[in-house]
DNA sequence: GCTTGATCTCAAGTTAGGTTGAGGTTGCAT
DNA sequence: ATGCAACCTCAACCTAACTTGAGATCAAGC
């Protein structure tokens, strides 16, 4: 079989843009993370392969599911560069997305188990209330924005 | 009864961060945000009510639900300013609060259920992929950090 | 009266995830 | 060969949710 890159196999930003839905400017800072690493024409244009709008819809998935920029290129670092992805890479991702999205699950269960509890109980004493737990914060640290929602 | 406010009842700043476990910084930003409105003592320092308490509280608990400070000051309209909130109050941000955990959870569990038909296929086509819906992303706008998980 | 710790205000910095704009270059069609 | 859309870089701006720091004041114990 032919693995020659043909020309049709190089996209522009334009186009990768049109494909993914996201805007030109998001795809460039996608790739200031180095979550996508285009190649470049002669005249220095990116240029991206196939490939790329595989990792890019994987990107968003992964942003839908909570994960950080930060944690999307952990997992991507499982995934080949410039290769597409086999099966058994993505299945290996997609389990730990899968845990990931279970475990998230279980504690939005967990707090609307407590928050019925507090509806019935008319809860007027969140001292006592078992959904108000400090002990939860007391880890945040650090200065800039807090991640909204936690595991 | 006696509805007076005695001096035990106002309570300074520093010990309303040790009771919510928040830092002095974060309540006064939250001030600042019209989430709370202490009193202020004879020489200019916050004095807040112990309804206050439970405001925070509140304010933490719909964070950790996923709503932003301004949705939460929305919700809080509906809370009395300086009155301890009754059963009937609590009652019926609960069920609003509720109701955004049910979708949310719904949400994941719809991803979930994507997710386990990509593995089962092995998913190497992303493009016809149920899981990747480029129309879900084409409402966003404006500028700023997307809502990663939004509703 | 003094010290010490808690508060005060106001301005500036931080992180994440991007967008916007200026000023210049490429690439394709005519 | 020329025009024009698409592309380039780099710097600055944006929002959310806070933190940090400077310089001043307050409150309580000794």
């Amino acid at each position: 079989m032919d693995t020659t890159l043909s020309k049709r196999d190089l996209i522009p930003i334009g186009e990768m843009a049109r494909r993914t839905g996201l805007s030109v400017s998001a795809i460039r800072f996608y790739e200031e993370k180095s979550l996508i690493e285009p190649v470049r024409s002669p005249g220095n244009q990116r240029r991206f392969l196939r490939s790329d709008i595989r990792r890019v819809s994987f990107i968003l998935i992964a942003q839908q599911l909570g994960l950080s920029l930060g944690e999307i290129q952990d997992e991507m670092r499982r995934l080949p560069h410039g290769r597409t992805p086999t099966a058994h890479d993505w299945r290996a991702i997609s389990r730990s997305i899968r845990a990931r999205l279970d475990a998230r699950i279980n504690e939005l269960e967990r707090t609307r188990d407590r928050l019925d509890g507090c509806i019935g109980c008319g809860c007027l004493s969140l001292k006592k209330c078992a959904i108000y737990n400090p002990d939860d914060r007391l880890a945040s640290e650090g200065p800039g924005p807090r991640q909204v929602l936690r595991d």
